[in-house]
DNA sequence: CGCGTTTGACCGGCGC
DNA sequence: GCGCCGGTCAAACGCG
């Protein structure tokens, strides 16, 4: 790792990102209370948002006061919906409203903290169902989930280490972005988010049924794009597969919608994994400090399997750290053991297409009498970054055999650039290949400290954390009120 | 025979 | 208006 060079001048971050408040670009405390006394189109509105991300999580709202007990009570105990509410657009079709913990799995332990029990990785044959694909992929995949389920990657020093941090705080970032894919786009009022999976196989499995409708070739590329719609009754997420044309090792999925109701019974649950927090990155001051569980460090995750010290999920304190996922064994707990190995058929989240408002807000849309607080931004925000991880989890458990981490870089996935959204290329400024975190990248190749050194004049300068204010800001920004409530949506049959 | 995939046709948005 | 392009439809196809 010491293949010095001269670290290039840092991109300078979006104007918009940096506080105005402090010269720690870590510090938070700008989000304070008078940071929420703007007109209510610039605020979140949990009173709209809220609801929809506790019942989609299956958890009450009083509860959700406490993210960890929440979603420890969550996992055991699925939460009946109140009755849809009246909706032209609806079609009620059944009363069976239950929704299904995130992670239908263990009993026991926290979402994400799935501990490997009869799904051992360990135990199934590595039998290679990757060749195959579609049908034959899916049926072997609902058989047997395949998959070694070993932790990748050599024991680093300190600067894989550091370098590992920063990666994890980029993803931290990212999935701040992809959290706010919940809001609609204004184009078709649909969330999206996309995963990069390095891959043989072009098929994800991610624990859903899905009807292939169409292929096509597009431009720019060798490769068709598949096309495909949840076979839920009156579920319209969507999804898109196809192979990356720069680097054919890489499949890209790009999902369009949220479910609103479980997996398919006839599904096995997915497979172990687990998702652990990292402390460098405090989101919000919002809160005192409160004693930590499933930090990073503090143990990693149980070992060997994953006992679950390692509780993802779980921000307490509000402070939303890194998180890594695995699959698999946790092992040591040692972020240096997984950053950057991607290994076949790894799950590494690379696209995040943000419905990010920059306008400050200014929906307007919505059901009327939104509040906000400043609470908003930290419950609601662990919420949104539970959702996130949902969805990261359950591809990643259903789909990958590996443990890298998760590399989150959020890009535009749609060319559908719309001046009332984040235009996503500023963060792909920062995470693209060419950029601070890709394999030729400043972080690649230097250390933290060499990085900080040349940067700024100020030690501690601390790109990342800015953006991650900037994020925060866009999430302060970010109108909820425009995001589709469960109960406008069509109850849930599997056919 | 049922169900999911394939594949050419069709449609709408967009730029010129 | 025209052509390009991405997305979707739907009849044909094929596999179990």
């Amino acid at each position: 790792m010491e293949g010095k060079k001269t670290p290039p001048p840092p991109p300078p971050p979006p104007s918009f990102y940096a506080p105005t408040t402090s010269t720690n670009t870590n510090d938070f405390s700008f989000v304070n209370d008078s940071f929420f006394e703007k007109p209510p189109s610039e605020v979140v509105k949990v009173g709209d948002f809220g609801p929809f991300l506790y019942e989609w999580l299956g958890i009450d709202d009083e509860d959700a006061i406490d993210p960890i007990n929440a979603v420890d009570a969550a996992v055991q105990t699925p939460v009946n919906l109140p009755p849809p509410s009246p909706s032209p657009s609806s079609i009620i079709l059944e009363s069976s409203q239950v929704l299904p913990p995130p992670i239908p799995n263990s009993q026991n332990s926290p979402v994400f903290d799935i501990i490997p029990s009869e799904y051992d990785p360990g135990n199934t044959n590595t039998t290679d169902t990757t060749k195959t694909a579609g049908r034959k992929r899916r049926a072997e995949s609902v058989a047997g989930y395949g998959g070694d389920g070993r932790v990748s990657g050599d024991e680093g020093d300190e600067n894989n280490k550091t370098k590992n941090r920063l990666k994890l705080r980029a993803a931290t970032m990212a999935k701040i972005a992809a959290t706010l894919t919940i809001q609609r786009r204004s184009d078709n009022n649909v969330p999206k988010f996309a995963f990069l999976t390095e891959s043989e196989d072009e098929y994800l499995e991610d624990g859903y049924r899905w009807r292939k409708y169409g292929q096509k070739m597009v431009r720019n590329s060798p490769f068709p794009r598949s096309y495909y719609r949840c076979t839920a009754v009156g579920c319209s997420v969507k999804k898109r597969v196809e192979r990356s044309p720069d680097d054919p090792t890489h499949v890209m999925t790009t999902y369009e919608g949220l479910h609103y109701h479980g997996l398919p019974p006839e599904l096995p649950p997915p497979r172990p994994f687990s998702i652990y927090t990292d402390s460098d990155v405090p989101i919000t001051a919002a809160k005192p400090p409160v004693a930590r569980r499933g930090s990073r460090g503090s143990g990693g995750g149980g070992g060997g399997g994953g006992s679950g010290s390692a509780r993802a999920g779980h921000h307490a304190n509000n402070t939303i750290t890194s998180v890594n996922v695995e699959n698999g064994a946790i092992g040591s707990g040692d972020d240096s053991a997984r950053a950057g190995n991607h290994a076949n058929n790894s799950v590494t989240i690379v696209n995040v297409n943000t419905g990010v408002n920059t306008c400050g807000g200014g929906s307007g849309v919505g059901d009327g009498g939104s509040k906000h607080s400043a609470a908003i931004p930290t419950d609601v925000y662990d919420q949104q970054m539970q959702i996130v991880e949902q969805a990261v989890a359950s591809v990643q458990s259903y789909s990958a055999p590996t443990a890298p981490m998760i590399d989150v870089t959020p890009m535009d996935v749609t060319d559908n650039h719309d001046q009332s959204f984040l235009d996503v290329d500023h963060y792909g400024d920062f995470f693209s290949d060419e950029d601070f975190f890709g394999d030729e990248d400043l972080f690649g190749d230097l250390s933290f400290n060499d990085y900080n050194a040349s940067s700024s004049s100020a030690s501690g300068e601390d790109l990342v954390g800015k953006i991650c204010t900037g994020l925060l800001e866009d999430i302060i920004n970010f109108s909820p009120s425009m995001a589709p409530h469960p109960h406008d949506q069509q109850p849930f049959l599997w056919p």
